[in-house]
RNA sequence: GGGCCCGUAGCCUAGCCAGGAUAGGGCGCCGGCCUUCUAAGCCGGAGACCCGGGGUUCGAAUCCCCGCGGGCCCGCCA
């Protein structure tokens, strides 16, 4: 049924046999991509064409020989039966491209045949062949709530794991929690805090909002307190420029101009006197008494006011920051103002909280679940919302996980390039890189450095617990594949994961390893600091949404009723998760997302789709009077397309262009699955709707007084509710059967 | 300093890996279409030297080289 791969079948033969040419060359060509059926840029070229100018000019043929060449490849196409097989019916060409004209009536009874009795999704679920494969993908840090950054991981790995599981593969989700690094080891130090306080978490506060709010201000008090240290000391050093700019003045350059300078400096020193602008002082008159060398004294006077330049920018964003976590959280911002400590003795505080941690300390242990369980619950109430359920959240601290990584850091010293370097264990990928062909396949053009398994105090690292983490997706699931939803900025750490994986003998795990990359989210105006509260959440995100949903319904039904606000409430919030879907799938994921919060109504494709869902069901609502989804309307429609006489018809263009779209569902799963790009499956339900609605507006459907072309239309559009919902349904957008 | 990724109208984006006919869409802008299957729709218009420069080719947005701009990474952090 597939056109393109038939009719690149018959060239095999056809072209041979007209040119003379070896059918292996032809074999190649094909293989090679340089002959490829693509669809015409415009109708009066025919359907499909194919260029020939590279079989053309292999056997030297003279331009004016090249319609003759031509017609003898269409002859032998159309004389040997191939045509009518690969449902051509006319065969053109013109300028080096052979021209198909494709019978769409014969070609879309057949797909429409196969939607409707269903085999055509037999044949999508038969492609994995239940192959077990591990989605690993959100795995957020549990300190703040899932803002549209950790979302576009979330919705990337879930659609990507919805398509593999409609591709017929045996799919799990994982979620790695990881409660072991010194981010939740700061929100639980400010968790204590507010604890000691006497502070709960309030109820009509959403847990892992609270958290954040807590984790954001006890960075941001702690980067306070660190950098009015730092001016501190930069104002010492200003004392020590005015001292050196005074002997200098004296004794060196003998210059009474930059003399009176540092004294009046001095003298403003001990005034209610900024001392940015008394750097500014220094370095312009430096400036103007030097000429385009810069001495050394000028250097450091520069090098400290732009230090002092940075440092207060710093501060003034971090004080905007805390205002505004302020106003939300009064209480928060009152009891971690005081109750922060001193740098120093909160870094320390923090390296104990991790120690006793992964020691696995019962007061610690039962502090740290209490708090990150509250995170926790939030980020499963906000992924159900967006249809996301976890089949696992595995822990970075389960023992099973922590006994492996001990057990894969004394194997390590064992394997040719494992060793150690003081009391730290260490395995040098780059003698491996020089040495080991695998290795070098990993890295590419980038020579890696020595990677460190162990601290030399015994404690374990990150890629030593991942690489740990990885062997236990595979042992504990038996998946074949891995697949793992991580950003960009991990290229390396997942590259030395698979490398050390390979060492240590798991070559299949390593081969089987794949990162599914995707490119950071970037707000316009602003930077997203999850650190200081700065980000929007994905539960922010979807309520502007449905707010923005519920105002597009009042534009066109000006009333609602205080009964039908639930029913109105509910559809909003669907529309708003597919809007919010779409939004973040959309685009490729190596693609950066820069997103523009003022022009949310602008990025509505999600909702649009769900409306052209919702007008194909109207439509059939309407010819059949009943549910999509009831047996009885399909046995109509089954019974309707038994009763279309084909041959009869002639199908319009925006006709053929859906028949089009629904031969190429299978491929677009396909695409998507090959190529790690969920988002094509985005771009393919967006054509599809687009092509409906296309039709939808010009084409009679219930009105056509033709009964033959009526009942042909409806099963069009049944065939489509089928595709579409299908789709919909792969992208996890909710499908609203009424709008 | 080294490496990876991205660069297509005012803005966003498809096409690039596997070179083919007039570079598709969308937003925004201008102008139309609701007594007829849901106007969250559709139609028309303006808007692109495909970042720049070389090269390969009958043919380059696509492949190669040299630049430019942006992002990310190069910790005994996670």
């Amino acid at each position: 049924m597939n056109v393109k791969e038939c009719l690149l079948n018959t060239l095999v033969h056809a072209i041979p046999k007209a040119t003379g040419l070896e059918s292996g060359v032809v074999e190649e060509l094909i293989s090679k991509r340089r002959l490829k059926l693509a669809r015409t840029p415009d109708p009066r070229y025919g359907d499909y064409g194919v260029a020939l100018h590279v079989v053309l000019h292999m056997i030297k043929a003279p331009r004016q020989e090249w319609d003759n060449i031509l017609s003898r490849i269409a002859e032998e196409i159309t004389g040997s039966g191939m045509a009518e097989k690969c449902f051509i019916d006319k065969i053109e060409y013109a300028n080096g491209y052979l021209n198909f004209y494709i019978n769409y009536r014969r070609l879309s009874k057949e797909i429409l045949g196969r939607i409707i009795d269903g085999s055509v999704f037999e044949e999508i679920n038969s492609y994995g062949g239940g192959e077990k494969i591990l989605v690993e993908h959100t795995s957020a840090n549990p300190i703040h709530p899932l803002h549209i950054g950790s979302g576009r991981n979330s919705v990337i790995g879930n659609t990507y794991a919805r398509i593999l599981r409609r591709l017929g593969f045996n799919v799990r989700e994982h979620f790695y929690v990881d409660d072991m690094g010194r981010q939740v080891a700061v929100m639980v130090y400010g968790y204590k805090r507010i604890k000691e306080k006497r502070l709960e978490p309030p109820t009509h506060i959403k847990p892992d909002h609270w958290i954040g709010a807590v984790y954001a201000l006890t960075n941001i008090f702690i980067s306070i307190k660190k950098l009015h240290k730092e001016l501190e000391m930069l104002n010492g050093k200003i004392r020590d420029l005015i001292e050196r700019m005074k002997e200098e003045a004296r004794e060196k350059r003998r210059d009474g101009y930059l003399l009176a300078v540092s004294k009046i400096v001095e003298e403003q020193l001990s005034l209610k006197h900024d001392p940015k602008s008394l750097l500014e002082i220094i370095v312009s008159a430096l400036r103007m008494r030097e000429g385009k060398k810069a001495s050394s004294l000028r250097r450091d006077a520069e090098n400290i006011l732009s230090r002092y330049r940075e440092v207060r920018g710093k501060l003034a964003e971090l004080y905007e920051c805390a205002e505004d976590l302020r106003a939300v959280f009064p209480d928060l911002y009152e009891a971690l103002a005081v109750s922060v400590d001193e740098p120093d003795v909160f870094e320390e505080e923090v390296s104990r909280l991790m120690r006793l941690y992964e020691m696995g300390d019962p007061g610690t242990v039962r502090i740290f679940r209490e708090a990150i369980d509250l995170v926790l619950k939030g980020f499963e109430s906000t992924l159900k919302r967006i249809g996301i359920v976890f089949d696992s959240y595995d822990w970075e601290s389960d023992p099973e996980i922590k006994k492996l990584t001990l057990e894969i850091i004394k194997k390590s010293l064992e394997t040719r390039y494992g060793g150690s370097e003081g009391s730290a264990v260490i395995v040098d990928l780059g003698r491996a890189y020089e040495e080991d062909p695998y290795i070098r396949s990993i890295f590419g053009a980038e020579k890696p450095e020595r990677v460190v398994l162990r601290r030399s105090n015994g404690t374990t690292l990150y890629v030593s617990r991942d690489i740990a983490y990885t062997i236990y997706k595979y042992r504990k699931t038996g998946a074949k594949k891995v697949y793992n939803v991580i950003a960009t900025e991990q290229n390396l750490e997942q590259k030395q994961v698979r490398s050390v994986l390979y060492l240590l003998g798991y070559k299949d795990y390593a081969d089987n390893t794949i990162h599914l990359a995707y490119e950071m989210v970037h707000l316009k105006g602003y930077r997203m600091r999850g650190r200081y509260g700065r980000y929007i959440s994905m539960d922010e995100l979807i309520e502007r949404y449905r707010k923005l949903m519920l105002d597009q319904y009042m534009e066109s039904h000006r009333e609602l009723g205080v009964d039908q606000a639930e029913e109105v409430l509910d559809k909003a919030e669907k529309l708003a998760v597919a809007n919010t879907r779409y939004l973040l799938l959309s685009i490729e994921p190596l693609k950066v997302l820069t997103f523009d919060p003022g022009k949310l109504a602008e990025h509505t494709e999600g909702s649009w789709i769900q409306y052209t869902y919702a007008r194909l069901l109207s439509i059939l609502r309407k010819a059949y009077g009943k549910d999509i989804s009831s047996p009885e309307e399909l046995e109509e429609i089954l019974k309707d397309y038994k009763e279309i006489d084909f041959d009869k018809l002639v199908l319009v263009r925006e006709e053929e262009e859906i028949v089009e779209k629904l031969l190429s569902y299978k491929d677009a799963l396909i695409t998507a699955y090959n190529e790690m790009k969920p988002n094509k499956i985005a771009e393919y339900a967006y054509e599809l709707s687009s092509a409906l609605n296309l039709f939808y507006e010009k084409i009679p459907i219930i009105k056509e007084k033709n009964v033959n072309k009526k009942k042909f239309r409806l099963a069009l559009i049944y065939s489509s509710a089928i595709i579409l919902g299908d789709a919909m349904r792969v992208m996890g957008l909710p499908v609203l059967p009424r709008i």
